[in-house]
DNA sequence: TCAATATGAATGCAATTGCATTTAAACACG
DNA sequence: CGTGTTTAAATGCAATTGCATTCATATTGA
């Protein structure tokens, strides 16, 4: 490398753009918790990592492999899976291929509070994100961001 | 009214971008934030903290004020101006048209820092963010970004 | 004027997060 | 084998957040 050209400061639509995504993410994710917990459903975290748990099937997920998909720290999740065992909504079992791992698998509590939660998170995402955009610029701003993640991941 | 248009379920796409735009600012904060405790610099909040209060110049921003810009619950923003004070970033003032409150004021101090931590803040966005889009689609997601603000906003 | 209510800000306490360390099992290799 | 290193997961502790309450001052209206 002959140059370091991450050192460079962003341009000026960069940084709206980077500002106004936080602002956005922040607004959103406001709103769903505050929907979520009005039905007195538990947080957004929590279906997320449900999501997860139940497009792995039975087999289940290691929490490692949770971990990443989840982008939460090691310790977060140990406690994170700690508040869905003790809800009953995923179980923990031992795994049989590696002694110091465990494998998370989701329980039919879990896929029916998963479910009740999207009543919620669904509309939600419609009336915060969905109802606010034509579709043509909904297609826009994903692909933006599929380009962001696929440059973030290797990195 | 005729229906109730919010309640709806989101199309593919939508949710698709929504889940993209909660990963892509959790990748972002985190690798900013990374990089700022590297330089053992304060977090982010307090960047977004003082640069409002830059911005506001000598006069300063009431609490409450600051609590709309930067999205902050009250008590969280009371606490985080405790933490600004202890460093001598911001002073309180006794607010003269209200005895009830205060006015928030940046110090040298506060500008010195917010300067530095932009050195480090810039160069962290355009490596997560800038760097993997083109101008034009820099410009697309920016766009996409304020309509979302615009709507969001009065809701 | 004064009682009732509303608003700006702080604070106590529980829940959550972040960080560092710990425990236990797997690997690597002499 | 056996020692040293790496990896999976848990845990203690400090810092931060969220929630509800509190305190003080403003505002309103009888």
């Amino acid at each position: 490398m002959t140059s370091n050209p991450t050192s460079t400061s962003p341009s000026s639509t960069v940084i709206r753009a980077w500002s106004r995504l936080a602002k956005v993410q922040q607004l959103a994710a406001d709103a769903i918790e505050q929907r979520l917990k009005a039905a007195d459903l538990p947080p957004l975290a929590w279906y997320d990592a449900l999501l997860e748990l139940e497009r792995a099937g039975p087999a289940g997920l290691r929490p490692f492999e949770l971990e990443r998909e989840l982008l939460l720290s090691q310790c977060n999740l140990s406690r994170l899976i700690d508040r869905l065992e003790k809800e009953d909504y995923v179980e923990r079992q031992a795994c049989q291929d590696d002694g110091r791992g465990q494998v998370i698998a989701i329980t039919a509590a879990g896929r029916a509070i998963r479910r009740r939660m999207w009543g919620v998170y669904g509309p939600a995402i419609q009336s915060v994100i969905g109802a606010h955009l034509s579709s043509g610029q909904a297609a826009a701003l994903d692909t933006a961001l599929g380009t962001l993640i696929s440059g973030a991941r290797p990195a």
